[in-house]
DNA sequence: GCCGTTTACTGTACCGGTATACAAGCTGTA
DNA sequence: TACAGCTTGTATACCGGTACAGTAAACGGC
């Protein structure tokens, strides 16, 4: 027996197979009696419903978005900013019933993700700009939205006031009289250690914030030292203290990527004897749960997750719509604010 | 101008549909010089590959699997189990090239993405097994395997040995000597705060606990304090310790569902004037990252998340294979182990 | 009682591919 | 020379639906 289809219950009840059709998808269009014949057979015949893949053929959409994530996936779920913009995308997402579908950027096997999976729109994030998954999206012309990259004419893009945030912290201290100040920041590629703001191999996001970092420093005639790691984990951002501690001249302040960087710098900071905020500030970014429970709690620059994602998912769902109707219209960008928060990590240097 | 699609590109070259898709589909079949004079007009015309969607109806496979996981999306993403889990399972699908899809069983707006998203096998994970979603997907028949979840008959299952993980949890207390023992939940339905262990509708995981626990606690004649809070976070542990500790006869130790949790519990001891573990002894469950970092470090319980998901990964693809080629093959109950790591926040109560 | 609407259903033509069997043109060899 | 055995390319028949343009009958207004 071969499978059950539209065919094989219009049959059955003796209708035409359009009317099976419209039955499960268009229960307007018949008779709620005729519908219900036609429903019960289908149950008593184990149909479950229209067929995804043909109906995503026929009607030309899929019920998925795909989103591409930086390099491997697993990088991004032990990141607790990027699982909480992805949360906040899944449930934007779910009151409209599209699925999200993950796209690894890792095209071994022949297979490309981008290229071969269906779906009607895709989020990009944070990703390479110059990666061949991006470029298959791309040539895709299907509807994107870019988030945390370097936008892009013609794609909708999420972005967040990075470098005024950035900024503001770094002006923070300067207010505060630090004079000599560390950065840890953090990117696989490119080199560690010790670096200059020259070494730096980063995505938008981390120039950004290098950039408004400088603004601030650089007018006050403060040049940081940076330390950079390849990971954004606590334990890196301990290392990357280690070495910044040990300096001749340590800094008295200390500038992190992330909060979970500056977990790891202030935990270095303890262990060395110092204390903070007295010995050495620490400002984080990003505001993540965590940042509010440290000891001190952690100065940090809070961007609100949630609204990223709400945005993000808000200008892909139009982005399809108006494709689906013709309508490009202007790809927006958008920029959320972010704001300086402080807490009782952050104090002015020993006299 | 229509869309470019295998006869257009054909129509110009002068060969068959057919050829052409076999230059993109199966290299083999024809001369290398014709495949590239069919991939360069291809190129010209800015034909982008195959469509997904017709190829997946026409192989009758799509390159993605589902996920469906617990209630809403962004709870699974703000638990670092969860999300470690999720990690894993994206490493090993990324080699086979298949991209996974987040299913929500937000059933609102009338589609189900359990039953509409065109996919071609699915992971549950720690769900409702009585909830429609899961239901769909049985009825769709599809390959499918059951994590942290109740087994069930012909559905391979991936499951961690909670119970006796537990067990030898609640055993270690009864060995230092202790004797008033509480325990700290959560679970969004059912009753909260103080609660008896009838009150708790927990999943298949939560009620494993419980009983390795009480397996441990009953003969010791231990017969714990249970509160149970919605959430897991720490922010929880701390209430649901607090109420622990204002008990006329508060528990000289505490077993965890989780290490969030415990990080609360923690905070809300020392925040109590107790110093653990003397004081008060505290266990985890789940050994994640931050139970190593923690001060004291935690006692936990660790399950190998990344073995999980390599292990669930691995039996979908193989019900998968099975299910293309006709064999189902019997479903596979695996069982992982769960160890108890001592670390010190355990200690012998005060005489 | 006539005519314009609506309701309920059907027929046909796709959506954009892939599997499979088959035909034609070479090659090698007995 | 004749025949088996590749290599290349083609023809046909689906995959399982949906859109859209009918058509026939029932409905309603005057």
């Amino acid at each position: 027996m071969g499978r059950v289809t539209l065919q094989t219950i219009a049959d059955r009840v003796g209708v035409s197979r359009m009317t099976v059709s419209n039955a499960f998808s268009r229960p307007d269009q018949l008779s709620p009696t005729l519908r219900d014949r036609i429903l019960a057979i289908a149950d008593e015949l184990g149909y479950v419903g229209p067929d995804p893949a043909a109906r995503a053929l026929a009607r030309g959409s899929t019920g998925a978005v795909g989103i591409l994530l930086t390099e491997s996936l697993s990088g991004a779920f032990a990141d607790e900013v990027a699982t909480t913009f992805l949360g906040a995308i899944a449930d934007e997402l779910a009151p409209t019933g599209l699925g999200l579908t993950l796209l690894s950027t890792d095209t071994a096997g022949g297979v490309v993700p981008a290229r071969d999976v269906a779906m009607d729109g895709a989020l990009v994030y944070s990703c390479d700009p110059e990666s061949t998954a991006v470029d298959w999206l791309l040539r895709r012309k299907m509807p994107l939205v870019f988030i945390d990259q370097v936008p892009a004419d013609g794609v909708p893009a999420v972005n967040v006031a990075d470098r005024a945030g950035a900024r503001t912290a770094a002006q923070h201290l300067v207010d505060l009289g630090h004079r000599r100040v560390g950065i840890v920041t953090s990117g696989v590629r490119g080199r560690h250690g010790m670096v200059s703001p020259g070494d730096m191999i980063d995505g938008y996001v981390g120039s950004q914030r290098l950039s408004g970092w400088l603004d601030a420093l650089t007018p006050a005639g403060v040049s940081p030292a940076i330390a950079r790691e390849p990971h954004g984990d606590p334990e890196s951002g301990y290392q990357a203290a280690r070495l910044l501690l040990s300096a001749p001249e340590p800094p008295t302040a200390i500038l992190c990527f992330s909060d979970a960087l500056a977990q790891g710098v202030v935990s270095a900071a303890v262990d060395a004897g110092l204390s903070v905020p007295e010995d050495l500030s620490v400002v984080g970014f990003d505001d993540s749960p965590a940042a509010a429970r440290m000891r001190p709690p952690l100065t940090t620059v809070r961007q609100d997750i949630h609204a990223k994602g709400h945005a993000a998912a808000a200008a892909l769902t139009q982005a399809i719509e108006a494709a689906k109707a013709g309508t490009p219209g202007p790809a927006e960008h958008l920029c959320l604010p972010a704001e300086l928060i402080v807490r009782a990590s952050t104090a002015p240097p020993r006299a």
